[in-house]
DNA sequence: CGATATTAGTTGATAAAGTCATCTTATTTT
DNA sequence: AAAATAAGATGACTTTATCAACTAATATCG
């Protein structure tokens, strides 16, 4: 088999994974686009977090990055904090609200991947884990670096 | 290990690939968007393809497929032929300027494969693709048809 | 046969997501 | 202090996706 037809096995899988998501969400009546929640997520997850943080983290635009996170303002789920050491970034901190809606999302997630991957081992799950890891690694290379023999091992 | 990072590792994996396809095609000098590549793909390679199979085989919306499909025609890529059994459907078939273009988006596609798999070996790439594909079909099923043990297996 | 339901595809309105350029403000650099 | 740089915000725009309503052709069923 040649390596071909990895295009649409990737398609396919994010599509269906975001369906999955988004569905499964909304079912829980939360009402919030995907991108918000994983941007809440990284809140959640990064200390000392700024929207510069998020937006080089998650591969994304700032203005993206800005609009979210004002939104989740909005919502009441995160505050900005003005950065201590620095006027011009803000730590951005979850909320209470945020925290508990954090601890929804972490089920929702844990019952789609259950979902998911229910036709699959534990190990297959850790391998598809670190494979996709690597290649995310790999297509975040910078791609003037042409990985040769010596290099790609 | 949770399964939880799931869906971080399929985020990251998802945005990393779609750039660096959309990269690559655009270094290409090929003015296309990624989904209108994949419909000229899937036409090419089915059969009396119809925009309603590439919509079903592509879970997108039928709205979607349409604007799509004419715009390819429109770029000279595919042409719309009347169904000789049912005038309400049209068969889809690449043109001479789109076979032309599947060969080149081959070659991209193989290019970004190649790259984002290069830390892989060929069992590993493999492996991914399995398993990818088992998650998408498990997705795919009707969620109120929960698999028991018996059918899970 | 003829009323009704279904299916393929189209179109308009709208939402959602991402991108680009530009601006403000604050911090470094020199 | 002036210039360069960095964080973030915002307006305008593009792309992509979704929904609902519509036309036209076919299928179904009395």
């Amino acid at each position: 088999m040649s390596p071909r037809p990895l295009s649409d096995t990737l398609h396919k899988l994010m599509h269906a994974y975001r369906r999955l998501m988004l569905e499964t969400i909304r079912e829980q009546g939360i009402d919030l686009p995907i991108t918000h929640i994983r941007v809440l997520k990284g809140i959640c997850r990064i200390e000392e977090c700024t929207a510069h943080h998020i937006a080089s983290q998650m591969r994304r635009d700032r203005a993206q990055i800005a609009r979210v996170v004002s939104e989740l303002v909005k919502n009441g789920l995160i505050m900005k904090v003005t950065h201590p050491q620095d006027r011009r970034s803000q730590l951005l901190e979850p909320t209470e609200a945020g925290l508990q809606l954090r601890e929804r999302l972490d089920q929702v997630e844990e019952a789609v991947t259950q979902r998911l991957t229910s036709p699959l081992t534990a190990d297959e799950i850790e391998i598809f884990e670190k494979i996709a890891g690597r290649m995310t690694e790999q297509a975040a290379l910078d791609p003037t670096h042409r990985p040769t023999e010596k290099e790609a091992g």
